[in-house]
DNA sequence: ATGAATCCATGAATTATTTTCAAGTAAGGC
DNA sequence: GCCTTACTTGAAAATAATTCATGGATTCAT
């Protein structure tokens, strides 16, 4: 019924001051102008405006639609330019869900610089999903995933961000800090303190204690690295955590890193989207910021 | 480029949860949305929605104008609301314009029960206009006319609202209280308050003093009817006001009206408004109240 | 007063857009 | 595997918007 374009038209037309003047602004003819408008008081029973001499004077009804129009067309201009915002991919929400605990610490830094690079995006971080990282993926629950795990499905594709070694974290009075590497023994007699997850999801299980057929005297599970790392420092107990992290923290607190076995634990982080957008600009600026933010962590 | 049919759509589509089902409440063919919104999506550069399966989920930029339709939808439905109500004369405004310093205790006793009939309408008052009266209503300054002097003019119509005898309001000891009726000369010893307009629009002037050739001792202006009534009281001076409102603050105060001449001066108020608005149904009312409102004053 | 210019209205013709119709494709349920 | 459901697509039909050509009315200038 009462169109968008019959808004334009009575805002120009009160602008311009003339259906003529109006017909030149919005390239069309007078005649269309009066054919619209014609129609459109037909349609609502009342004239918009009333012909007095040659000029138009808006009635009731036209001042009303008047003040609809300037309030209507500014949302639906504002509205196209957000939308071509999107379609340019420099406005969106990048919703980023985390399977990596300690990975958090090297998330603010990436975060920081996006957010200043990105005015359009809103960036939001989950950790707990219902079915999964890939779960919480498919279901565009998040945008992006930060995993160990880059369990491979149709329609998903990954990006390796960062490498870093997985390290044993002691306090730096204990035995084990002056030694070149850890032995799976030499936790027996620990108590070893892991964020809440999966034994199946932790590095330390699967590819170096339950290898050697090890255990340690004791497992706590903690939410947050920092106290973690306290507990660490208080002799309550030893953990395991990227080795860029550990040298962070050792500045702060009396904790030193040890190699997993000879050969250390090497571990990778992949950023893993939807491959339907992989072409959206903020995401894969995310993608470039989060492998050179990397850089100063190796 | 979004037009009100694109909000519409996507509104229902997500309110019913498909195009065929948003079709049917639509009255149209699902083919048909489906073209519209593929033309919206060409012209937008972004996808509305990704065809999952053989569902449809939002993108960024449906969610956006779904949220868009739902601040907007209801507001073109309101406005064709309330210009039907403008259409059928039960919405509008009331700009009265008062011609008549005492008819504005009259008219306060018309517009208490009219705004309780015509919710839709709002009423306003004015008493001051650069062209006259006629000069207001012709420039849509106002909308109905109270005036005592009916001034014909094209595209002018005027009904008369009631009639009245303008007396003379003496104190109640002053020694014309108890004549049947006062002469010109009786005012030549008098101090005589009017309102502050011109003497050609005061009937005591043109019908009474100036035939007589005669004039009060002093004249004075006051803007208010109270303050008038209350110096009259007091004995500071005469004044002309309609029997109807003497008598009523009589019951207040010790004033008493007095015929002015044998024959008294009558006097006539008209509601003078466009003859383009005879038929609007909320100043019809107006006109049909304010004639009954009169009928308890005579 | 008269003629020129300006502005809006209108009907018919044209052009553009919207809608439907008729297949066609892909996914989900049995 | 087949049937149902839901969306897409291209072409045809229907509808709507726009223009063109014209006329009437008012204003302005001469």
């Amino acid at each position: 019924m009462i169109e968008r374009n019959h808004l334009e038209i009575v805002r120009e037309v009160d602008r311009s001051g003339s259906l003529t003047a109006a017909a030149d602004a919005l390239c069309l003819t007078q005649s269309a102008l009066s054919h619209a408008m014609k129609k459109l008081e037909q349609q609502l029973g009342t004239p918009v405006w009333v012909r007095e001499g040659r000029k138009l004077r808006p009635t009731q009804s036209g001042l009303y639609l008047l003040s609809l129009a300037n309030r209507l067309l500014p949302q639906f201009e504002h509205a196209e330019e957000l939308v071509g915002q999107i379609a340019r991919g420099q406005r969106g929400s990048l919703r980023i869900g985390m399977e990596c605990h300690p990975c958090y610490q090297w998330l603010l830094k990436v975060v920081g610089p996006y957010l200043e690079q990105w005015p359009g995006v809103d960036v939001d971080v989950k950790q707990r999903f219902q079915f999964g990282g890939i779960g919480a993926l498919f279901g565009y629950d998040i945008d992006v995933l930060v995993t160990p795990d880059p369990l491979h499905r149709k329609g998903l594709v990954y990006e390796p961000v960062f490498d870093y070694e997985q390290v044993l974290v002691v306090p730096s009075d204990h035995p084990l800090a002056s030694r070149p590497w850890a032995e799976p023994s030499d936790l027996e007699s620990e108590t070893l303190i892991t964020y809440p997850v999966d034994a199946e999801r932790l590095d330390i299980y699967t590819r170096f204690l339950v290898p050697a057929h090890s255990s340690p005297a004791r497992h706590k599970t903690i939410e947050t690295t920092d106290i973690m790392l306290q507990m660490v420092a208080a002799g309550r107990g030893v953990s395991a955590l990227p080795r860029w992290l550990v040298e962070e923290y050792a500045h702060q607190m009396p904790i030193s890193p040890v190699r997993l076995g000879r050969e250390g634990i090497d571990k990778q982080i992949f950023l893993g989207l939807r491959e339907r957008d992989v072409d959206v600009a903020y995401l894969q600026s995310f993608m470039t910021m989060a492998r050179e933010t990397t850089w100063g962590l190796d």
